[in-house]
DNA sequence: CTGTATCCATGGCGATACTG
DNA sequence: CAGTATCGCCATGGATACAG
């Protein structure tokens, strides 16, 4: 939080803004995480130290509330100030969406991505009892090749090991592919057809299922012609 | 620009912005300026070497294009992608006007201010002929203590020297008063009244001085509750 | 689960001078 | 006017291990 000597309002914004991680701390507040460990888990390359060091800042300069529960367990809201961020982080991302397409493979964390599948499943759009739906990247190492998706009632889970449930459909494809299809970056219909992808199970589930997974909120951001 | 492996667009943007300084050049040049010393002004206190770094990466990534002239003079500008960054910076100024209103003495600086008055000025609201502004900061060291700033006709100047001319008002303030009264956290009732503000010259050319001024853009940000 | 504690390397950036 | 060149620091932050 280096000063830039400057009345003007954004660079003062910037101060507190401008460090390495910082908008992502918010964004993953924003996002619905509370828990030091779930900050963790949507930043996975950030070192906890210096996780708790932005939690520090963030919380002096008024963006964050840190509360402890009588277990002593911690937890991390916006205030009202960081709240009025959030269409800073929605122009920031509606730009990168539109501006900063190209991938790198290092971008492609798988983690990341089923965790955000997860996390905003429409439940609401799925079949009443319990239905699991397993990934397969073929491009991957074994250890993050598969995942299983299981959902039931109100409720997602993710596991990157066999649960053993009877698995309902099976979508094989790239890493990148599903992050792509993620992103709204391509359509099913084209990544089936360049058989990039495979969905296998029931004609009427694999039907559905784009619907199920839904897309991440910025792929509704419209593409510059 | 570190990457932080990440698909999610709000990183890849921010891989872009979160450096130091970069989003302060786009908002100059948002402001109008296209010189690599115009930047240079808007943000005095970053170093020719990272300005020129900056300026490179902004061009990589495509918001930024430096354009020759015939004189091989250079100029920036904001291209397509860059424009729509605009949002982003008016948002940032917002949040930034709302909520981190502490300004340190190192964030008053009278080139900035002076600059800043000087391109923003309404020249439509000035009288026809010459009219000459005389700003006093008698908190400030000699060299900074006295600014005249010149309209006539469709041009505003700004000398840090006695140009010569008769004066039709002069201001005499400290320099945190005149930052506070751009930036609309006061008002120019309130600082005559508690006597921190002094304006000298015919009454009439008094009256009107706030609105020959105007303030910062941002200044109209509503302030939190 | 929620962090601390270290350690280390790097490279970002500030400062200054200089040039075609 | 529009940058280069150089230098050196120190703070940033990455990695890892460990603790209450």
């Amino acid at each position: 939080m280096t000063a830039y000597g400057q009345f003007c309002p954004v660079a003062k914004a910037m101060e507190v803004l401008d460090e390495r991680w910082t908008i992502l701390v918010v964004r993953e507040l924003m996002a619905g995480s509370t828990r030091f460990n779930e900050l963790r888990r949507g930043n996975p390359k950030m070192s906890p130290a210096l996780l708790t060091k932005r939690l520090r800042t963030l919380e002096r300069v008024g963006v964050v509330q840190r509360v402890e529960d009588a277990a002593g367990r911690a937890s991390y809201r916006l205030t009202p100030c960081g709240e009025e961020l959030r269409p800073v982080v929605e122009q920031l991302g509606a730009w990168g969406m539109r501006w900063i397409g190209e991938l790198g493979v290092e971008d492609l964390d798988p983690h990341l991505l089923i965790w955000d599948i997860r996390r905003t499943v429409p439940l609401e759009l799925w079949p009443r009892g319990r239905t699991v739906v397993c990934f397969r990247f073929g491009d991957q190492p074994p250890r993050t090749q598969q995942w299983w998706l299981c959902v039931q009632g109100d409720e997602a889970d993710v596991c990157d090991v066999d649960p053993g449930f009877a698995v309902d459909a099976g979508v094989e494809t790239t890493l990148r592919t599903m992050v792509e299809l993620w992103r709204g970056d391509r359509r099913w219909s084209d990544a089936l057809r360049a058989e990039e992808l495979r969905v296998d199970g029931p004609s009427s589930v694999a039907r559905e299922l784009p619907r199920w997974l839904g897309q991440m909120t910025f792929a509704a951001v419209p593409r510059p012609a």
